[in-house]
DNA sequence: AGCACGCCGACT
DNA sequence: GTCGGCGTGCTC
């Protein structure tokens, strides 16, 4: 038995793996990910690695491969948690080690060191003008370069660096100069902050009954020596905010340090900014527009206790704080929390294990007004705690909510995008000079055909999802390969409006325009928002009332309030519904939800319309009443049904293929594989063409596999991976490579 | 990174 | 000869 280490050192040169043998009184002690003690280097100096690699084939001159000393034990560092964390993505998400490790470990470190290290002299002019006479008649090359530099530039420190790169002087060289006593090396941190903090902190909120509950019942579990994970179900402006800065500040008292993840930074300004004002300079930002440097820079504040606080995307879990004592999760529901590059990882189940490998454990806080269905089910199952806020706390009167019925619109005659009720409401808002915001649901628009009379939607007759139209002239379904003609006739009432829905933010606005010549109108879309702050632009302008209409996509539904926005118009609220995967009603509700949350964030009394095809979808409805409970209930019985997440889970098995035959028999002879140690309870679903079938000339197919029990995954995705490896070996899979996600969250 | 090896000039 | 500094290359 061999093991694949890499040496714990930050170097270039060592940055990659080195075999060892497992020594007999060692095996089934080792696993991928454990610190063990390896002898290294010609002196045979004992070192620290960590194990990301176990194979029975030696791959270098078995003479030459020394033997494993020992498994570290005891003092457990944060990259010890980081490498175990690694291995249990490696294990859970089906990536290899190294793209584990990549996540896991902060970002290169190579330029811009957050430590500066300088040279300079230590004994006056004349006595280094004499030395270095001394260096030029011994001809000692080394120092005289630098002896050179450093007298002419007296004044000057030189940069470590610069010495070691430029002048090409050896480390010992310069250790043997600073021991004699003739030069001094400094070093001086410095680190990059993002954002200049304001240093005047706040003082405590005065929480409410229900948020006083919530931080106390959290901190005697924690006295208690339970860690635990809860869930914050809180209506928009019910103060989680406030919640999770009570918990940070005990945490704190606590000499610990928090993590507090955020689905996108620029969303979410103004919670920030409450961060700043109480915490300080102890908390720092991590969001995606640093430089690997500043990135690096925030990664090292943290390992040496410079901040407490560190608020970020999911990436910011990988902090290598000492020792984190809570990490809280915002707006939890986020698909964003989900990577999509490889380890394919969900932060909030990683946020868990990672609280779990932690020495002293951390307390895992997840919030949100619509919960993912993952978690309110966890905590129905009493696997999570769940708390309760359903006061507004910031006052305003919760808007009403009135559906339009499209097909009913259409009866009547009236074939514009806006229904007769909203054009109403536009014209009053107009007139009151108050604000309309006006939100088109694009999410999963993979082009849905329906019938515009009766509503009625072409699914899938094996898998209850919408099919797509695909050119050609055929709907498929992208979960079982299902395919059927277009039909030119709705087959349920013989209307001949059937049409794939396809509306831009850019025909509302010329809409808009048609219908009300004197509105001004503003349009947020990926088009408009390209150019880098045009988004805060917008929204600035829109907020100092510039304009009467926002037009745009779900990027206006988060963050900023408008007090003046008295009226939501939702356009095409089962736009995606119809997104032909399990979780388009989950998305619809909860897009519906927040976009309503828009209307009366100020005193004035606010309207929300739902324009929909299909008003009597449960997601529609329980939207329209702001009632997660009546949603939950409907949505979780339809997964429990189907055995999809979370009553079930679910991996999808993802084929990427230069020709589509080759990698369509691939697909097949993978779940031939499953099929051939089938495990009880587990359903095989495809191999299908993915809902993007083919990027970059690349054909995309997917299997699916159905199972309640995850492990039962893990072991079909571990049959696969061997199987794939040994055709890798014998070189014969160059052009198909296979991805696995788990409980997948984005389409595929 | 850290270490050893081989090379080279300087000093005894 | 030997000593000490320097440069290079390797580490399973």
């Amino acid at each position: 038995m061999y093991a694949n280490v890499i040496i714990d050192i930050s170097h270039e040169k060592v940055d990659k793996p080195f075999q060892y043998k497992v020594p007999d009184k060692l095996t089934g002690k080792i696993d991928i990910g454990s610190p063990v003690v390896i002898p290294f280097g010609r002196g045979n100096t004992t070192r620290k690695g960590f194990v990301i690699e176990l194979t029975d084939e030696p791959n270098w001159d078995p003479a030459k491969i020394k033997e494993i000393i020992d498994v570290s034990d005891e003092v457990v560092s944060a990259q010890d948690i980081s490498m175990r964390l690694a291995a249990w993505m490696k294990r859970h998400y089906g990536s290899t080690m190294i793209a584990a490790l990549r996540t896991v470990l902060p970002a290169a470190k190579k330029q811009n060191r957050q430590v500066h290290k300088y040279i300079s002299l230590r004994m006056d002019l004349r006595q280094a003008r004499d030395l270095y006479n001394e260096c030029v008649r011994k001809k000692q090359k080394a120092r005289e370069r630098l002896l050179k530099e450093l007298l002419e530039n007296p004044e000057d420190r030189i940069p470590y660096e610069f010495v070691t790169g430029k002048l090409n002087i050896a480390s010992q060289t310069i250790k043997a100069l600073s021991d004699q006593g003739i030069i001094k090396v400094e070093s001086e941190e410095y680190y990059r902050k993002p954002v200049a903090a304001e240093s005047s902190r706040y003082g405590k909120a005065v929480l409410s009954d229900e948020q006083q509950h919530i931080v106390d019942t959290v901190k005697k579990d924690y006295d208690e020596g339970q860690r635990n994970t809860y869930l914050i179900h809180g209506i928009t402006g019910s103060g989680k905010t406030e919640v999770y800065i009570a918990l940070i500040d005990d945490v704190i008292k606590r000499g610990k340090q928090a993590i507090v993840l955020i689905p996108e930074i620029a969303l979410t300004y103004q919670t920030l900014m409450r961060f700043y004002r109480h915490f300080g300079d102890r908390v720092s930002v991590m969001n995606s527009t640093l430089s690997p440097g500043e990135k690096f820079d925030q990664m090292e504040r943290a390992r040496t206790g410079d901040i407490d606080i560190i608020i970020g995307p999911r990436s910011a879990l990988f902090t290598p704080f000492p020792n984190t004592g809570i990490i809280i999760i915002d707006e939890e529901h986020e698909s964003a929390y989900k990577s999509e590059t490889m380890p394919k990882y969900h932060a909030r189940e990683t946020a868990i294990e990672l609280s779990k490998l932690l020495p002293d454990g951390a307390a895992v806080v997840l919030g949100s007004a619509t919960p993912s269905l993952e978690s309110y089910y966890r905590a129905q199952t009493g696997e999570y705690k769940l708390f309760e806020l359903n006061r507004r706390l910031t006052g305003g009167t919760l808007p009403t909510v009135e559906i339009a019925d499209l097909r009913e619109e259409l009866r009547k005659g009236n074939r514009s995008i806006f229904s007769l009720r909203l054009q109403e409401l536009i014209e009053d808002r107009l007139s009151r000079g108050e604000q309309t915001m006006l939100f088109i649901n694009r999410r999963g628009l993979a082009g849905f055909v329906s019938c515009r009379s009766c509503g009625h939607v072409f699914k899938c007759p094996h898998c209850d999802v919408a099919l797509s139209e695909h050119r050609g002239g055929r709907l498929v379904c992208h979960y079982c390969g299902y395919e059927e003609p277009v039909k030119k006739i709705c087959p349920k009432c013989s209307s001949k409006y059937v049409s794939s829905f396809r509306a831009g933010t850019q025909q509302i606005e010329d809409e808009v325009k048609k219908f009300w010549p004197q509105a001004k109108v503003l349009r947020m879309d990926a088009d408009t928002t390209r150019a880098k702050g045009s988004y805060e632009k917008i929204l600035s302008a829109f907020a100092n009332k510039e304009a009467d209409v926002l037009v745009g996509t779900q990027m206006i539904v988060k963050g900023h309030d408008f007090p003046d926005v008295t009226l939501v118009g939702i356009l095409a609220a089962d736009m995606s519904l119809y997104a032909s995967d399990y979780r388009a009603s989950e998305r619809t509700f909860q897009l519906l939800t927040q976009a309503a949350g828009r209307a009366g964030r100020g005193d004035k009394k606010g309207n929300v319309i739902i324009q929909s095809y299909q008003p009597d979808h449960y997601s529609i409805i329980a939207a329209s009443k702001q009632d997660y409970k009546e949603f939950y209930d409907e949505e979780i019985a339809y997964r429990d049904l189907l055995s999809y997440p979370p009553v079930s889970h679910m991996m999808s098995v993802q084929i990427m293929s230069k020709d589509e035959e080759e990698g369509m028999a691939f697909a097949t002879k993978l779940r031939t594989l499953m099929e051939q140690r089938k495990l009880e309870g587990s359903v095989f679903i495809g191999p299908a063409a993915a809902s993007i079938g083919r990027i970059n000339d690349i054909y995309r197919m997917a299997v699916y596999v159905k199972m309640s029990d995850y492990q039962g995954l893990i072991y079909y995705k571990d049959l696969m991976e061997k199987y794939i490896r040994s055709l890798e070996d014998q070189g014969k899979l160059r052009y198909i490579s296979v991805q696995f996600d788990f409980d997948p969250v984005n389409g595929f």
